[in-house]
DNA sequence: TCTGGGGTCCTAGGACCC
DNA sequence: TCTGGGGTCCTAGGACCC
């Protein structure tokens, strides 16, 4: 290619080179999936739902198929509001389906035939079919950076030339397709953040190419709400600074937008005019791992707010083993209605690996909530540090933070199964209010880790 | 919106150190 | 004793994303 901006000093110059980025995101993909192994339900509104089981009506929707959304099913929406919109279908054993509840003044009841199909959350499936996916990805693409289950950044730089990136991005495309079974939309442009859009912009089934210095242009029409990082709050305030679309922020006084969003809003400026630096980097180890869960109704409880956490923070301390991660930081988060979020930590002399300590620490943090109601709780361990030097992720760049530490995980081998002595002692003592409990600890792990 | 679960990044104040 | 400046870590909360 020719020169554009010069020649850099070799190595470091990339930074201002075009890039051909491509973001592909998965149609529905829940719903897809679950068309995937129930071809019946092709055509028909699906409606996936978290925390829902089959029958019953409690639970949000994760995923609605486009079927489905025409009835008014939304993304986070109640099972239970999804449902007034679009009753559910039945199936097997018919009984009591459309009965439920019944609709207020709803119009046709008799409309039989306007129903939907309700299934639970089935990650490890989708999971599977994911895996399947991101190895074409990464067949097609030098640097994949996985966003989620069903959203992605390719930097295919180096595998096409933006004269034919349409084409390149529409064989992604089908090959998923293909060899998959799901449909993915593809927005393609020179950085991640104009890519992201175009993704969007033709929602199911899509392909937008966004060539090069026509990225401004092609964003100016759009709410700003489209841009990445913008949500409810943030697009209210520019409403109300008389800022509606990507071209009004791209025009706005960036001095402005710094006062009112902080560095925040330099950035968002630079997105709605087109320019985003960042280059695509290969999805990172995770920073933390929480779990959480609502209750049916707000609780007051202490018991059963403890039995939820202890419960959690097991899981959690079970999932960070699957991942070989160490943690250094335990916390919970207490939701109050209406729906305040609280959240208490407390950092560790050194990472360890130590499912009791989770559970103790998540339970003590948790007792300055005892009187009040709760509606949520959830336990997180963040401060990570991965033990294994790690096969699961291509590009390994090893030594993540603290260099000699990963060695750590010899001791918690050993500081496992055989309770010491001088544990057991330690546990006897808990009675006085279990406040020295941050000093004690395994000594064999903390000890060797810290210093 | 009457609110599910799992994450990321940023900000801001206080403690502590030099 | 007070003032100045800079840096890091910890904690809590907010906004956002899928």
């Amino acid at each position: 290619m020719s020169d554009r901006g010069g020649s850099r000093l070799p190595g470091v110059g990339d930074e201002r080179e075009e890039r051909i980025v491509l973001h592909v995101d998965m149609d529905c993909f829940y719903a897809a999936c679950e068309r995937l192994r129930e071809p019946d339900l092709r055509g028909e509104p699906v409606v996936v739902g978290m925390g829902y089981e089959e029958g019953e009506n409690h639970g949000a929707v994760a995923t609605a198929s486009y079927e489905a959304r025409e009835y008014g099913v939304e993304s986070a929406q109640a099972i239970g509001s999804a449902l007034e919109r679009l009753p559910r279908k039945a199936e097997g054993d018919s009984t009591d389906s459309s009965g439920a509840d019944s609709e207020d003044g709803a119009d046709g009841e008799d409309e039989a035939d306007v129903a939907g199909y309700y299934r639970p959350v089935d990650i490890e499936f989708y999971k599977s079919v994911s895996t399947d996916v991101r190895a074409i990805l990464h067949d097609c693409a030098d640097t994949v950076r996985e966003v989620s289950i069903d959203e992605a950044y390719l930097d295919v730089t180096e595998r096409t030339a933006w004269e034919v990136a349409e084409g390149f991005a529409r064989h992604v495309k089908n090959r998923i397709e293909r060899e998959v079974g799901v449909t993915a939309s593809v927005g393609v442009a020179p950085n991640m953040s104009a890519a992201k859009i175009a993704s969007d912009h033709d929602k199911p089934d899509g392909l937008v190419v966004v060539e090069p210095g026509t990225t401004r242009d092609f964003l100016a029409p759009l709410d700003v709400a489209e841009i990445h990082g913008i949500g409810p709050v943030t697009a209210r305030t520019l409403r109300e600074m008389g800022i509606e679309t990507a071209g009004d922020l791209a025009d706005a006084d960036p001095r402005t937008l710094v006062d009112r969003f902080g560095e925040r809003g330099r950035e968002l400026y630079h997105r709605a005019r087109g320019d985003d630096e960042r280059r695509v980097t290969p999805t990172g180890r995770p920073k933390s791992l929480s779990r959480e869960s609502a209750f049916t109704d707000p609780t007051t409880d202490p018991e059963e707010k403890c039995a939820r956490v202890s419960t959690l923070a097991a899981a959690v301390a079970e999932r960070a083993r699957d991942r070989d991660a160490m943690y250094r930081t335990i916390g919970v988060k207490v939701v109050t209605p209406p729906f305040d979020v609280h959240t208490r930590e407390q950092s560790l002399p050194g990472p360890v690996d130590d499912p009791e300590l989770v559970e103790e620490v998540a339970l003590d943090l948790l007792a300055e909530f005892d009187d009040d109601r709760v509606r949520k709780v959830g336990v997180r361990v963040s401060n990570l540090q991965f033990t294994e030097s790690d096969q699961t992720s291509l590009d390994g760049f090893d030594a993540p933070s603290g260099t000699g530490e990963s060695r750590t995980a010899d001791s918690s081998d050993s500081a496992d199964d055989p309770k010491s002595s001088a544990e057991a002692a330690d546990d006897g003592e808990k009675t006085d209010e279990g406040v020295h409990r941050t000093s004690r600890k395994r000594d064999g792990q903390v000890s060797l880790s810290d210093f």
